[in-house]
DNA sequence: GTGTTTGCAAACAATTTGCAGAATT
DNA sequence: AATTCTGCAAATTGTTTGCAAACAC
């Protein structure tokens, strides 16, 4: 049976305040804020229980650390090559696309999710990106 | 300057006989046969390097180690949730969604990539699945 | 009271890195 | 000879886990 524990609402609350998508790391350092004591270790367990039970969701990017979504709908997302943000893509999810490569495919498909990759705006307009592509 | 080196060549000839989609220690068990001295270390300095220029392409899939594949034109990738091993989808690659995605956002985006998720043909098949699905 | 969750530290897995010697040009 | 690449081991990073005490029911 699952209990009520304060740190994981704090984390569910913080989650949603964010549109960006934090690693654990993230939640872990702004939710010090609130609980100067909690540990990284209870982060990367509520997070996992959290995603397990449907609550959230785990995305993966393919850096190094995984992110952190409050919201569960089949959604695309975009990762920045340049500042490693997460952020959501507003086009809508095709599950059309699951029974289309079905068609070619041996094995059970379920579901599938899509990453975009380039630079966001935050660092288009840095004086940071800009000068690291000029020199 | 890039010097030429057995094990490099060695590294690209094996996953060029693959079509599942290696991880780096699979590559190094398997060259180990080949060179019984080489090094994870060296494994992982050449699909690094192969990949940064553009011979084979990583493939991150959202378990925990990144997979290899020589084949660099784009194209989409299947995940099995049991045994965690990749293989292609042969869909045709859709380059249109880049521009589709684009409209609805302010950064810039210049490539994208897909991961479906299920269970592969062998996994269906073995009773090892069967038995962990009706236990 | 029983069972779950926490903080802490240690363990773990995947990957990267510093270095001295070997191989390539 | 100059430079790149290798094997080895140690370091780093992201994440998980064992445990005793604290908390929720």
């Amino acid at each position: 049976m699952l209990k009520y524990s304060r740190q994981r609402e704090a984390i569910k609350r913080f989650l949603m305040t964010r549109t960006d998508h934090p690693t654990a790391d993230t939640v872990y350092v702004n939710i010090k804020k609130e609980f100067p004591n909690i540990s990284l270790g209870t982060v990367y367990r509520n997070l996992s229980l959290l995603a397990s039970i449907g609550e959230i969701s785990k995305i993966s990017c393919g850096d190094s650390s995984d992110h952190f979504d409050p919201n569960t709908e089949p959604h695309y997302h975009f990762y920045c090559r340049h500042c490693g943000s997460v952020q959501d893509i507003h086009i809508p999810a095709n599950p059309g696309l699951d029974q289309k490569a079905q068609k070619t495919f041996d094995g059970q498909i379920d579901s599938h999710s899509i990453c975009f990759y380039g630079i966001c705006k935050t660092c288009l307009e840095s004086s940071d990106y800009l000068n690291q592509k000029t020199s």
